[in-house]
DNA sequence: CTGAAAGCGCTAACAG
DNA sequence: CTGTTAGCGCTTTCAG
């Protein structure tokens, strides 16, 4: 590879002149600059970014660590950081930490190690631990999910969102709404249980049914056969993420139960199948483009150092969008 | 950040010693040693990964280049490539190339200029340009999508899982199957439409129905509406990936034909909803987790040192899963 | 077995 | 405006 001192020796000036030539600084003899661009195309010089980091104490990349790359809501959020990182120059990196705890650690301590200019986290609990972040000086913004400590953040109204999607199921005709949420642990989960809790207990005299399970499809499938198997079974069901839905919808077609007929359903997120599946899925969507823009927005403006000293909290709204899965056919009972 | 001097200082060694200690050379005092790790945990110490890097020139991070970070396909790819990677001890970086030439160029850069340990690229083109990967002596494993040149790779037979799927829908009663493929640059999107007009060359008379378009939801919506509205239409539809088939289900529904009486269906991929829509989608699966884990595999050999040095291809099989968008209604026509 | 010292490739003072 | 030079933090000869 071919290096700043080849560059240097092939347009015949110092190396400072090489590195101010690339870099675009202001005042440097325009001659010379083309004869570096010369040189360096010439030898296919690239910068080493390793060597650039080092000296600069920062790079070009972000790091985006999410708590699963099989989720949609993350990859669409995903997406909308990196066109907003994309536009600012920087480079996004992905990491999966899977909804675990040391996966997660890793990727921190990975990001500290690779002095990155800024990291996006949805953390797997509110007690995450991001202090050597702080302690190495790199931005933080975290999403979908809170941290103990003050923070950067864009978030969603999970709870109205749940309470909107069981007062729903209620206004539909349903009378034994459950709730399948995720594990205690994630405030998401324990938000959108709360939203069920309060549209319930608003209702008056319902049985309050929920549980708690993985945000995951073997979660769903699992939850769903606890709940059913009870005494007193729920006839719709409110579902905390399109994974856990997945296996919902699994355990459903196993026992044979119909759709707007046996029970209704609902979910979070409206996944790229919803209104494919039969009936078409009922969600509560949530803009995780735009979660995923604004985080990357406020950490470029952190990493600038443009952003105002104290934490900004965004919250934004999601959207009940109604197809057919939480509608009740009685015609056909 | 504390530094490893003083770690040295604290510990009363020399930092060689220091880095000896905590890197587990054979021939240190286990006295040092232990005043080492004491003095490194006292000082919330973490070794620089960049300076590291500088110096060993590597580091213990891969970087994982998938075409689009939102197709099923490619996160259970990934999620095999961060099993046997995490396994060696390396973390991966996944780089979200987003089906374009140029995003691709981008992360192939950093890769680059981050000095990864070794690459794992679905390449855009056969023609991407990998020389600055080789220039630095980065290992690389393609996967999914031929190179030009030599390299090792992980594929898969698409082309007899495409021939399989256009005879599945033949032996269902379908007389008129048409392929809805990717682009024509992609090599997979070439394999695919061979397999069905291999099937349909051998079924003898039968006319050649297929279109190119973008591996992505609004490109399968797209080809099925210009299949759809030709004066031959098919009664039967191939589509090459997971992707482009829930484009597919959109015009499919808009124009309120009925799978399975009105039309048959079988697609690329066993994404995670195909059992769950209605009827329930036949597909071609993939070995994806299996792809991600044997590329990790060779990569990892590679930067060990230990495969040998001529290029190694692997070919994968696919599988065919029959469920019900492929069959025939024949009561209810 | 340990320490001193030489860089890895680059950028940023600083001096000219 | 340009060149010389001192590091960024770490690993690894090379002496001792």
């Amino acid at each position: 590879m071919a290096k700043i001192s080849d560059v240097a020796r092939e347009a015949g000036v110092s190396v400072a002149t090489v590195s101010r030539a690339l870099n675009d600084h202001p005042n440097v003899n325009p001659e010379y600059a083309d004869r570096v661009r010369a040189a360096a195309a010439k030898l296919g010089y690239r910068p080493n970014g390793i060597a650039r980091s080092l000296r600069r104490q920062s790079s070009d990349v972000i790091a985006l660590i999410i708590s699963d790359v099989s989720n949609p809501f993350f990859t669409a959020i995903t997406r909308g950081v990196e066109d907003v990182a994309q536009r600012s120059g920087y480079s996004v990196l992905l990491c999966n930490a899977d909804e675990d705890s040391a996966k997660e650690a890793t990727y921190l301590r990975v990001a500290e190690q690779e002095q990155v200019a800024g990291v996006i986290l949805s953390p797997h609990m509110a007690g995450s631990d991001v202090s050597r972040l702080r302690g190495a000086n790199i931005p933080l913004v975290v999403i979908d999910r809170p941290l103990n400590e003050p923070v950067d953040s864009v978030m969603v109204h999970s709870r109205e969102g749940a309470e909107s999607a069981t007062n729903h199921l209620l206004d539909a005709g349903w009378t034994r709404p459950a709730c399948i949420t995720g594990p205690e642990e994630a405030a998401t989960a324990q938000e959108r249980l709360q939203g069920y809790l309060e549209a319930v207990r608003q209702h008056g005299n319902l049985d309050e049914l929920f549980v708690h399970a993985p945000f995951r499809q073997h979660g769903g499938a699992r939850a769903a056969s606890e709940l059913l198997d009870a005494e007193v079974a729920p006839d719709a069901l409110f579902v905390a993420n399109a994974q856990m839905t997945l296996g919902v919808l699994d355990e459903l077609k196993r026992r044979g139960l119909r759709i707007g007929r046996d029970i209704g359903i609902i979910t979070f997120d409206d996944a790229p199948w919803a209104p494919f599946i039969s009936p078409p899925m009922s969600v509560v969507a949530q803009p995780a483009y735009d979660i995923g823009a604004q985080a990357a927005q406020l950490l470029m403006e952190r990493i600038r150092g443009t952003a105002p000293a104290e934490r900004r909290q965004l919250t934004l709204s999601t959207t009940l969008i109604v197809r057919e899965s939480s509608q009740r056919s009685w015609g056909m009972r």
